[in-house]
DNA sequence: TCTGACTGTCTACAGTTGTAGACATATCGC
DNA sequence: GCGATATGTCTACAACTGTAGACAGTCAGA
């Protein structure tokens, strides 16, 4: 029982596993209502997914009478920061800080997330000595 | 011609195009010789990849004698910029904070970068009116 | 000019992903 | 108890991905 799922979601992965984490635990019919609203895929299409998910260890179920209820094995900010870690993985020397700032731009972030942000930052250059060059 | 190539990099896609990124502009030869250190690939791997990846738009190339000079179509950055936008999509309702700072966390940044992003937050929160709530 | 080394092209093949129909079965209401 | 409905399973299949061998054309050196 691998607790972290190693392998990495594909895109309609994310879909499914979304719609799952937005709702803590759902049925299979759940997904598929959303999944149809949203995407347009048919139930068997989110069967095949939602099957697939649990094989790889991203969901866990739980029967219930004749059905499932799909939960996550892990949080959502947890696959969000594997799936960050591979990105950084393909940063090239000097892209890492343009393109913090280009996610930054891109997200409405709520004035808490603005502050703790800022305050690592300030950590950052407070306590790497190897940044600490041109600043007085 | 797209000048953007639409289609995502997948994960091998992404070392070959490291190779060509960081050298700029490069022939099969050297990116053979760089992959098969790094990554153990047999020469026809590489071959292979450089095609398709001209094929989705992501090289151009120019003949040279008998062999091309492979040379990206868009900068590494932008690339990078693409995924992250892929990343942020995924990202739901609250995860986006955190998300960022996890990156923040993981990344070595120069004195100039934290700069910038410091400006960057400031100016979020001055000019934000919906995340201006909180603050004094 | 002949040949060897190198380059790109063609082909291959197993595994993953996207998408979905067919179907057996379990349940719940009547 | 029986049938309608819903749920999961099996199967399918094309496209994409990872990985690579075979081969043909070409350029340079002997």
């Amino acid at each position: 029982m691998p607790n972290e799922p190693s392998e990495p979601l594909a895109p309609a992965e994310w879909k499914v596993m979304n719609i799952v984490w937005r709702r803590k635990r759902c049925a299979a019919r759940d997904v598929c209502e959303e999944a149809k609203g949203e995407h347009g895929w048919a139930p068997s299409t989110v069967k095949t997914l939602l099957r697939r998910l649990v094989e790889k260890g991203h969901l866990q179920t739980t029967q219930v009478g004749n059905s499932f209820l799909y939960r996550p094995t892990r949080p959502a900010l947890r696959a969000l920061e594997r799936a960050a870690d591979t990105l950084l993985r393909n940063a090239l020397e000097g892209t890492v800080g343009p393109l913090l700032a280009h996610m930054v731009k891109r997200s409405q972030l709520s004035d808490d997330e603005l502050a703790e942000l800022r305050a690592l930052l300030d950590e950052r250059s407070d306590d790497d000595p190897l940044t600490r060059k041109g600043r007085s």
